[in-house]
DNA sequence: ACAAGCGGGACTACCCGTTGTT
DNA sequence: AACAACGGGTAGTCCCGCTTGT
């Protein structure tokens, strides 16, 4: 193997990576990124034949990693808990942990950076993101299968668009943080989910009435 | 009526807003807006001394129109029903129509185009974004204190974080509809919602497994 | 009429021109043209959106000028000599004069500039020199036709082929005088063509060959 | 025979030829080059320090072949005739089926690629451009005199602008190839140019008008 | 001999904003 | 008040050639 340059590759992607988040991605230059990255025009376009190249590889690794925070998660809640309905909701408190810290680091989903400029983004890159975010709810809606056959329902609901909703919630908390400026502000909308799950499921609904309350 | 410069500036806007929410506003040159609203450089200008100021005045207005439907819905929601639970389910609802006929034409916020452009949008427009999302969570907080002093929640819930629940969906959902194309996608979603306020203040939970429909 | 931008547009063309002839297209760059012509890139690029465009205006602008050329050669033969072969003999010695003379400001055809860059012109520019270039032929054989019906040519002779000779000879003469720095090396090409002329139509051949000779 | 290099110095120069031919030398990246060549960038400034180098190279190669092959038409033209001036109408004859081919292949002369880019071209290469051309006219010339001397001129004529007279018609009928798109173009021109020659030596110049065959 | 990462500069294209002119 | 011409700067792309490694 000649001079590794993987390793240059990597610090331009993350680079831009962070880059994209702050300010989207046609706001972001390329220049920007190779400052940020500490490299040059030449080295950057040896390794990305044009930016949009930059933007697919993005994607790609993003959506690698993404993968990956959704396996460990489902893992870790299922050696945390048996019931099907327990694990559903001890994934979704993993989750807020998870994406409360990534929201400290950086305030952005890098996926929607790139819908939010949909009509330039190419349609590899678009497919890539498709099934990334429909991942999510396949994993999510089998989960929600286990606990309706478990626990049936109390209302009639259309399961995969409960999967979605933990997608969705983020998607929007990502937008309302940075709108806000409050990095909490995931963990108040998944602890939403949370109950809103204990009662679609509660096998004994009546049992509830003693716990009374509402917090301001 | 004399000349009347505001057709002009308004067709701006009408263009402007078209492109910002379909590429951004970084990606949204002058020239495109300009070539858009069949009008000319020095037109542009007269309107606006610079783009950012077109980017204030862009978001000045979606605010106001966004504060006309938040009022119009509400309402509307409270003529349909008197009980303020009700008033709640009836408003979700209404808004689910209302996002969906949005989605159809133009598949975004124009305020989420800004914050994943954080960086680069000065303070004043910023502001105005976080007093329109505020808004929202205020007014529905304020209906949801309502309903949870007639119907005691039956789990523990931060109300404000279930007002802004709405939003967070909202803005969640178009995200989601432009990564998945599928734009009845905000329905399924706030009916998610309508089935969690149903099941959270429900007076006799008990009586649900039977009858899945919503009780006066 | 706001500014008059055509004498700047034409500033841009005639240094662009010049450069071209010297160097080429592809080697031509835009700032180049822009020092040369004293103006800036958003100047330029007003007048030109691309490179092409400025290409095909110079091939334009040189069709025009070499169509003028053409008649006004064509006419001053026309009232020098009455007979068609005098006429044409008459004209290949004016072209003569005119081609060394535009050697000597500048040694190149634009046409042929382009043409070393076939793969890179666009159709509608190759069109335009397709087209230049047949006039010539178009002009001449007609010429030629007149001239043959009054004088029988002694051997079987493609009159076409013999009327593109002439801008056969120039466009050769044109790569020669490159090569071999000599100007007046047109000449010597087009008193070649009229020997052959004079030969071809020479109603008396016999009494000719009282003139031997034959130079260094 | 140990690794040769010299072959991928081959390719090299066989795919350059080609991209400059098509493209002149200033549009022809080294990397595409290199891509045509399969080779890589370590390779290709190994065989070649400078781009320079590498059009250096290419005129070398092609002017030896050049030289070749002005001795091997004029080689076959003395075996095919005796006569001096039939030589040379069989020189020019073998030459138009020699060009003609060479037009299909690749219609451009590398060396007038160069001259229109004249500015840009070293003194090394110019001087060999110029020595090229300079030799088929020497050559053609002393055939000339050969047959002036055996036959005298039917009109005063400059025997060595009669022999740039073939180089100038190739290197025009390129050009015109170029732009007409019609390869048979060059025999038509040398056709012109047997018939001047005939003319010119004839000895019987009265006999002509009956019999336009060639006399032995 | 060849392979590939890399450096930095140059090129085309475009962008935002200004200036005159009608 | 509308508009073309213009100014200067920046964007993305590509290019040549050097260096480091095998």
């Amino acid at each position: 193997v000649p001079r590794d340059g993987s390793v240059n590759r990597t610090r331009i992607l993350d680079a831009a990576e962070t880059l994209v988040i702050a300010h989207g991605f046609a706001a972001t230059s390329v220049d920007a990124v190779i400052d940020a990255a500490g490299t040059t025009k030449g080295g950057f376009f040896h390794h990305f034949p044009s930016k949009g190249d930059l933007g697919r590889a993005l994607v790609e690794r993003y959506a690698a990693e993404d993968a990956v925070v959704l396996d460990e998660l489902l893992e870790r809640a299922e050696r945390l808990a048996r019931d099907p309905l327990q694990q559903l909701l001890v994934f979704v408190g993993l989750l807020a942990d998870e994406v409360e810290a990534a929201m400290r680091v950086a305030p952005g989903c890098l996926f929607a950076s790139f819908c939010y400029e949909r009509e330039l983004v190419d349609a590899e890159t678009r497919a890539l993101i498709e099934s990334s975010l429909r991942l999510w709810g396949d994993r999510i809606e089998a989960k929600l299968q286990a606990a309706a056959a478990a626990y049936p329902p109390r209302v009639e609901v259309d399961l995969r668009a409960l999967a979605d909703q933990v997608t969705t919630l983020v998607e929007g908390a990502y937008v309302m943080v940075r709108a806000l400026g409050d990095a909490t502000f995931v963990r108040g909308q998944l602890e939403q989910l949370r109950s809103y799950l204990e009662l679609l499921f509660d096998p004994h609904p009546a049992a509830r009435s003693s716990s009374p309350a509402a917090a301001a």
